[in-house]
DNA sequence: AGGTAATTAGAGTAAAATTGTCTTAAATTT
DNA sequence: AAATTTAAGACAATTTTACTCTAATTACCT
């Protein structure tokens, strides 16, 4: 599953998100969207990190765009909700039991290097615009 | 992760398997490549299932790959070790919970339907004879 | 035919990731 | 100051991944 619920709940909450003037609050993208409250609001603290929400605390608080539909893509949607860019495989976290030790002499690292770039170019290449107009 | 640890497994047996002219059996494979046995065996079960190998019960059996590696995707790969065909997102898993109540009026859902062409193709275009020569 | 080497099948366990909750603090508006 | 709303972090539940064990079956080989 290269996307998961928490990437869903993003895209759907920025779709409502750019349909409005003023900033929404967790609590009513939550209603409208029938998402968790709690869970949500994780996920949209992690878009105003990354810079892709501006967060607005306080009364008449809540989350705006900060970008352009079309200068957000995919890449920078899931990297900021999972924390970390999608991967293919990690390796890495597989150190101490790696059949190889280490890609230096792994038969299918190198593969592995070209498939994620292929993912890569392919978030990369998606915008939110893309995203919420097919 | 679109790549889970059982596809890895799956992908480093094919390369060895490959390169044998005998049968390989599951305890062979998994000594050479230090891959838990009896998870290893399972995996190597579910190709030959999908008639990616072929198994030979007995004394000198063991798993010989059953088509050239030029006519194996890693699509059928990673359907076949992982049971199912690698998803971007499964909505249908989501029709208690889904915020759209099913995607006829979901925002992001033609999306969703699109990028998965996009993956499909990727995993059908990658044959095994691709990867092990990258 | 009998013994052994191997796969097959399926239940079951352990570890890790995902998903979701709760509570308290901090900031902003009115 | 009071009300509203985000921020942060610890925590719990659920699901998926990773792996094990045992028993059964099949085929080779002498
Ligand atoms: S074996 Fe190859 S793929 Fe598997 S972990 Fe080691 S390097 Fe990565
Ligand atoms: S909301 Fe859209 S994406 Fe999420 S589950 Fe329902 S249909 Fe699928």
């Amino acid at each position: 599953m290269l996307i998961t619920r928490a990437t869903e709940y993003a895209l759907l909450s920025l779709d409502y998100i750019r349909k409005s003037e003023y900033p929404i609050g967790a609590e009513q993208l939550s209603d409208a969207l029938n998402i968790p409250k709690s869970f949500l609001a994780k996920i949209l603290q992690n878009l105003a990190k990354k810079e892709i929400l501006i967060s607005k605390k306080g009364a008449k608080g809540g989350f705006v765009l900060q970008k352009e539909i079309k200068d957000v893509t995919l890449f920078d949607i899931v990297a900021a909700v999972e924390g970390r860019p999608a991967m293919v495989f990690d390796c890495t976290q597989y150190t101490d039991t790696c059949p190889n030790n280490g890609p230096k002499n792994c038969t299918i690292s190198p593969f592995l290097v070209n498939f994620q770039k292929k993912i890569d170019a392919l978030l990369h290449s998606l915008s939110l615009e893309d995203i919420l107009s097919e």
